[in-house]
DNA sequence: ATTTATTTTTAGATTTGTCTAAATTTTAAT
DNA sequence: ATTAAAATTTAGACAAATCTAAAAATAAAT
């Protein structure tokens, strides 16, 4: 099972825009891959046959338990590359993704079970994001509230502390749900109250009670 | 200047080809790159357009400088990710060429630049072939006889010393010259004669005198 | 020096991944 | 409930890299 690096991107592009919202739409895709959404279509159709998910016309998509399974191969290679990069090769943690995104491609499994052991299994990557393990389970990062985290450090939404109706409709308002990930952007000491960024989207601000409320699996290294 | 990789291989294959024998032909390159003449036929009017390579039908191949600077680059990138693979990950020397083929295309420059100071400038990859170094040159690798080197090792011829006719001669009847690149194989201690082999050809042996005689550049580690 | 064999090239087709433009379906708005 | 707008899909085309089968050029053999 050897997949065209174009494949494996779309898989990938899924698996993330799935976590944002569930509903994953032709045109998300064709703007998060940037291509059009008719080339989306027919590569959707060819998935399809692939077994790597499930597509009905006008209907959306989803991935099937083996897509899945490939996604988070690929997000381990990335992952891990880019940990290599930063801590290895000395680059700045801004500048190694574009590299990372041609080295997620290379298709040995030994390399990757390899290089990780040889990174002493680091369980996140520079930018915070966790990185799955030989089995592909990600390893669940500790939870804080996003009132905890630093500027600049990200984590995905992992609880919530105020379930009201209230906060819920606020948090599907803003696009916010269990498996959104969000960065920290700025802090305002004077209300508590802090801007964060979700992937694709402006960024935000939220009050004090809701950054203490939302919980977070916060990104942090592995020793 | 980005070449797809794909190109890259008809670069590389063109080069090494070159090395051991000057005239380069349409079959041997389809060979050598498990595809059919037609092919090789049609790709090589792609690159002539882009000025790697020189190009008359019926008459044969040239790399241009520009090709031959591509050549080396993608060398270097392979052979210091094979280095890499072996010192750093426990590969097996056999097993690393297959992963080196998908890595050498990955295309940051400064990747190369990096991954060559992490591996503290290694002068030869585990087959003991040369790494040409940041600005495309070879390092001189000490000299011996082949008769000196032990099996399974590998050089590439740099001087001989009985310079007679015959001798000239058998070599010439044997395929070897200056450049050509050989790999020790069995050595008989009866008669002191050695087997050796030259890339996509069938081993030969050579006498005491000729191993004696045969000086190459040594494939050895840095440090 | 012809004929035969080999090598190389051309012509036309195929696959993968993409595109534009037009048609269709779904969603939103009155 | 229509109509208008937005999203999605189809149809047809294209570039890259390959292939097969036939034609042309070169090399080898008598």
């Amino acid at each position: 099972m050897k997949y065209s690096a174009s494949k494996e991107n779309y898989i990938k592009a899924i698996f993330h825009l799935q976590q944002e919202q569930d509903n994953v739409t032709t045109n998300a895709l064709a703007d998060a891959l940037r291509t059009k959404p008719a080339s989306v279509t027919d590569m959707l159709k060819k998935l399809t046959t692939e077994k790597l998910l499930q597509y009905e016309r006008y209907r959306g998509v989803k991935l099937t338990m083996e897509g899945k399974k490939l996604a988070v191969q690929i997000i381990r290679k990335h992952r891990l590359w880019e940990y290599f990069l930063v801590e290895k090769l000395q680059f700045g943690w801004e500048e190694v993704h574009e590299i990372a995104e041609e080295l997620e491609h290379i298709s040995s499994k030994k390399l990757v079970d390899r290089l990780d052991a040889f990174l002493d299994f680091p369980k996140a990557d520079p930018h915070g994001d966790p990185i799955p393990d030989s089995n592909g389970r990600m390893p669940a990062l500790k939870q804080s509230a996003v009132s905890d985290m630093p500027v600049n450090s990200s984590g995905t939404v992992n609880g919530i502390g105020d379930q009201s109706p209230a906060m819920l409709e606020l948090l599907r308002h803003k696009n916010i749900q269990l498996g959104t990930r969000l960065e920290i952007k700025r802090k305002f000491g004077v209300d508590g109250s802090i801007e964060i960024k979700i992937r694709n989207q402006q960024p935000v601000n939220i009050s004090e009670h809701v950054a203490k409320n939302l919980l977070v699996a916060h990104d942090n290294k592995s020793r």
